[in-house]
DNA sequence: AACTCAGTTCCAAATAATGGAATTTATTCG
DNA sequence: CGAATAAATTCCATTATTTGGAACTGAGTT
């Protein structure tokens, strides 16, 4: 039996099958079924079936030719649970007015294993185009929601998630190391205050704060990000009262709003 | 065998815990283990295990409360299949373009079964807020973006989806019945424009054209609407060329860009 | 025309799902 | 507060589905 090998495991036939599709929906490409069958691991028949099975559902889409891609129903899933996600509704306003006082880009962040995955973004100018910020996922480590979100997590918790955690340099300034990341996470959470000072993308920086519920049950955080030609210490340092301010506001109306009934 | 009873027909397990995530995921409140129970028609043990493998797989949430709600697996997966679409890629910059010469929302849908799924919008003022319309699904029937797909299939697949279409009426306009529709959608084919005159949404009009490639394998259309007091049969009349001749120009740019190598 | 490679189908054996009933845990009411 | 009721969860012999090796098909190539 081992160590579980990926998803899959203890949830049987699904596991596997969303272990095929999130191959297919997360590669950044069309795969082809050889492609799949290098990287699943599973013999040909079985895998033929789970891709049909797939397909039928239209959670993937088989082209003409022979290349599978995301489907259709993906995105009506997953527009009804954003659409309907109680903790984006309570923190959006939030999210507005610490928009409106930086004049940049602000993001909403949930900790979800060793990922963030961003449930919202405000920014300013620009044709409105779905986000393609929203539902994004990037590692924990190397974003300021995700270190903001991770200095939170109790030793058991955080023990877990670094586990499972690969350390890749995305820049210069990535952190690359377990105990460079402990020690940064120490510093996060007496100041209250995360900085992501170019370590996942270059030229961008942002200065985030934790949000978190009485159990720990909801790990999320709230950013300001910005270029930086644009934004350096000084505005990072500036803004991070305001962040820090959202973050407890939104914590605030977390509590009242679904505390008592919970 | 009799006919299949829902989407879970021939794709076994995955089907069903599909049927039952979907039943979760597109309530309009979150959903106990007894109402869920209700719907499904499946014994409690069952039941209870697919619930459990899809909160396990990160597909469904299950709160404090013992609430299931959509769980944030599904954002992720549903953002990379909406920013790695060709279709919407290739289509984006006509939208911007009917969005400027008109100065009203820009929408761009395709045809799923009976749905038509929203897959991109553009609009003008607002705070750029993830748009709850991307991903939204609506029934094919009663909106311009549906009637314009529908107009553009064949018999057999045009009573493929008649059959399984149920019409509601959301407004006073609504198209009720089979011989409307189809009465419809000849004058659709006639003119190459579909209109909405307030049938799925009181107080909104739309004009709609039809998008497809050459196998029918995606039927789609591009639509321009707004508020009833702001935009009447005149401004619907006047941008149709518009919305006819921005359709025309993504088929020959998605005959161009996806012809030759499929 | 023979060959190769990608994709698909087949079916006995292995495995996971099923579902009725019992058990535990929450919630309501006196 | 404690009994009564409802909800959620666990159990396990039976049953249905998945598995996977191998054989088959057909498109593209030399």
């Amino acid at each position: 039996m081992a160590t579980a090998e990926e998803g899959g495991s203890g949830t049987g036939t699904l596991g596997k099958a969303m272990d095929v599709l999130e191959t297919v929906a997360l590669a950044d490409r069309p795969m082809r079924f050889t492609d799949v069958l290098a990287v699943s691991g599973q013999p040909r028949g079985t895998l033929h079936r789970q891709l049909s099975h797939l397909v039928q559902e239209g959670l993937l889409e088989l082209r003409p030719d022979h290349a599978y891609v995301p489907g259709l129903r993906l995105l009506k899933l997953a527009s009804a649970s954003w659409a309907r996600n109680e903790f984006r509704a309570v923190a959006a306003p939030f999210l507005d007015v610490l928009h409106r006082e930086t004049g940049e880009t602000v993001h909403l962040g949930v900790l979800r294993g060793r990922e963030i995955i961003y449930l919202d973004k405000v920014e300013s100018r620009q044709a409105v185009r779905m986000n393609s910020q929203v539902g994004n996922a990037s590692p924990a480590y190397c974003t300021g929601v995700g270190k903001a979100a991770l200095s939170v997590l109790d030793s058991e918790a955080l023990e877990a998630v670094l586990k499972v955690t690969e350390f890749r340099r995305f820049t210069p300034q990535t952190i690359t190391g377990r105990t460079q990341l402990l020690a940064e996470l120490g510093e996060i959470r007496r100041s209250g205050i995360a900085f992501d000072r170019e370590e996942h993308e270059p030229g961008i920086r942002c200065v985030a704060a934790p949000v978190f519920d009485a159990k720990r049950s909801l790990v999320a955080g709230v950013s300001v990000t910005g270029p930086a030609y644009r934004v350096g210490q000084t505005e990072l340092d500036d803004w991070a009262p305001r962040v820090r301010q959202a973050a407890g506001a939104i914590m605030a109306e977390l509590a009242a709003r679904l505390g008592p009934q919970r």
